[in-house]
RNA sequence: GCGGGAGUAGCUCAGUGGUAGAGCUUCAGCCUUCCAAGCUGAAUGUCGCGGGUUCAAGUCCCGUCUCCCGCUCCA
């Protein structure tokens, strides 16, 4: 029946589009011309945000025994950013070369290269050599021609001229200098990731503190008090959703980077292998274990197992805290992108609030009858992020032909978003198969009523039949139930399932029952 | 921040100095016995925002904001 779309045929465009024309996700503070880096979930992206969160909760929370959830405030004691070297660790030395390109650079990126200084004599007129006030830096004559002719030539202006590159004596040394035009690059300023306000009336008397760039710190803080209250034993997690802010540099991609976006992150403390008896699971075979438990949660709500891969970071390129770090990676229409990042943290930040709290977050573990700090394994996914997978895994367009048994079909397209059950927004829409039969339409509104009480449900009848169904299409609903003029005789409704567009004939008095098995199977 | 591209109806876009348009969508009515049907009608725009040139600006100029692509970043 239907032609699926290649993969690489869904573009970010068409999800976007898709996006705001259904009312899952606009762009942040529309009439005001937008903010950069900000989004906005309207009401179809609010059930579903909703419902990729209680996905998670569920799978991490509710359907263990070793995890307890938290929800801790956005605002911390300055502090804590200087504990967990967020304040000194999470900058980034930015510089811009001062050659014509203008690119600009992590400064910790650019290699120290012993470089020569070259200056730009322009000999047109043999008579009166003229040396320009411009200084390229590089390793040789020939890159700094190419640099030359790269950039130089056409800021300059110097087309066409006769220009000779010579190399100043005795300027040779070691420094930073642009790989690409050999400019001289600008002193590194140090940007800060962290988003901050102040706390207090009074502006300048009043304290700085920051917006929570993760939300892991809120659960080693709180790290002792859950685990006294919850009376756990190593080992165990505590889970948490909620807002993190980041100044991104460059907010892009739609919904991939934004600058306020939402996380969910569990922390698992766990004993270090030293302290394991026989048969006792390791820190690092829990960081295995969380690994392929966390791709497994993204398979079983629905996306394909193609479209995900493992990247595991080298470990020069490991983050401040981390002794080993495993992205769980989608491929996103840009291309593989992370979806999540699986850290072993080692014990470095309950020793880092141990250190500057002055309070002691060792373990006492009566097996080993000794005190030590746990091992924390963090999964840490973003839910944006997860959402915009799920968008881009689901969607799908098909050629349908409708008519009877092929005879003169008509073919026409329609966008489905093949959504797991219980991530779509909306599970089941009723709608009368003519509006203009009142019969119809109360016996279609008490339906819905009824499906309101333990699902989300929506009546419709504002459009002929077949458009009701594709624009539940567009928005993922899995089953539609259609009344029509037989109803009334057989007391049964249509049930159409989404991916299928199969009918089934259902008695009324048991059409709610069936949606819920089927909603809950 | 730098370079390149772009902002006109909810969406996709046309409109190259002279009365703001089309298709789709949305809404209402009629009709319609299950997959974007048909007919009739309607709504919606300070042409991203601000300034300038001109008798006249969506169109030309300046500034600014936002979006897209690249450098950088990561949940």
């Amino acid at each position: 029946m239907a032609d699926k779309l290649q993969r690489s045929d869904v573009t970010l465009d068409t999800i976007v589009s898709l996006c705001k024309r259904r009312g899952i996700i606009f762009p942040g503070s529309d009439i005001y011309g937008g903010l950069q880096g900000t989004f906005d979930y309207g009401p179809v992206g609010a059930e579903l945000k909703r419902n990729v969160k209680n996905a998670w909760w569920r799978s991490m929370v509710q359907e263990r025994f070793d995890i307890e959830g938290v929800d801790t405030s956005l605002l911390l004691h300055p502090a804590v950013w200087t504990a967990s070297g967020h304040v000194e660790n999470f900058t980034d030395p930015l510089c811009d070369s001062l050659g014509p390109s203008r690119k600009r650079y992590r400064a910790d990126h650019i290699e120290e290269t012993e470089c020569a200084k070259f200056v730009l004599v322009d000999v047109t007129d043999n008579a009166a050599p003229k040396t320009l006030d411009t200084e390229i830096w590089a390793p040789t004559k020939k890159k700094a021609k190419e640099f030359f002719q790269q950039w130089y030539e056409k800021a300059l202006g110097l087309e066409g001229r006769r220009v000779k590159i010579e190399e100043v004596e005795g300027s040779r040394t070691t420094g930073r200098f642009s790989p690409d035009d050999g400019g001289r690059l600008t002193e590194a300023r140090q940007f800060n990731l962290m988003l901050s306000t102040t706390l207090g009336p009074v502006e300048e008397s009043s304290a700085k503190v920051f917006l929570r760039p993760e939300t892991a710190q809120g659960i080693f803080i709180n790290y002792e008090n859950a685990r006294a209250t919850a009376r756990r034993k190593l080992p165990f997690g505590i889970a948490q959703q909620g807002k993190s802010f980041r100044n991104e540099i460059t907010p892009r991609n739609f919904i991939f980077r934004t600058r306020e976006f939402e996380q969910m992150e569990m922390e698992f403390f766990c004993k270090p292998g030293e302290f394991c008896k026989e048969g006792e699971q390791s820190d690092m075979e829990w960081f295995e274990f969380w690994r392929n438990e966390r791709l497994q949660w993204y398979i079983r709500y629905g996306i394909q197992p193609a479209n995900l891969r493992f990247y595991d970071h080298p470990k020069e390129k490991l983050s401040h805290y981390s002794r080993g770090t495993t992205d769980i990676e989608y491929l996103y229409p840009i291309g593989w992108q992370e979806l999540e990042g699986i850290a072993h943290r080692g014990n470095f930040d309950l020793t880092q609030h141990m250190e500057h709290s002055g309070k002691d977050l060792r373990y006492f573990d009566p097996d080993a009858n000794t005190h030590y700090v746990p091992y924390v394994i963090e999964p840490a996914a973003g839910v944006d992020r997860a959402m915009l997978a799920f968008l881009c895994d689901a969607y799908r367009e098909e050629i349908v032909t409708s008519g009877e048994e092929g005879e003169g079909g008509k073919e026409s397209r329609r966008v489905v978003l093949g959504l797991h059950k219980d991530l779509a927004p909306v599970k089941a829409a009723v709608f009368p198969l003519l509006k203009n039969r009142p019969e119809l339409v109360e016996t279609a509104k008490k339906i819905a009523a009824d499906l309101k009480r333990f699902t989300n449900a929506v009546y419709d009848d504002t459009a002929a039949i077949g458009k009701l169904y594709r624009r539940q299409d567009e928005i993922g609903t899995p089953f539609c139930v259609t009344v029509d003029v037989d109803s009334m005789e057989d007391q049964a409704v249509t049930v159409r399932e989404r991916d299928s567009m199969q009918q089934v004939r259902i008695p009324l008095d048991r059409v709610v029952a069936y949606l819920r098995d089927q909603l809950q199977g």
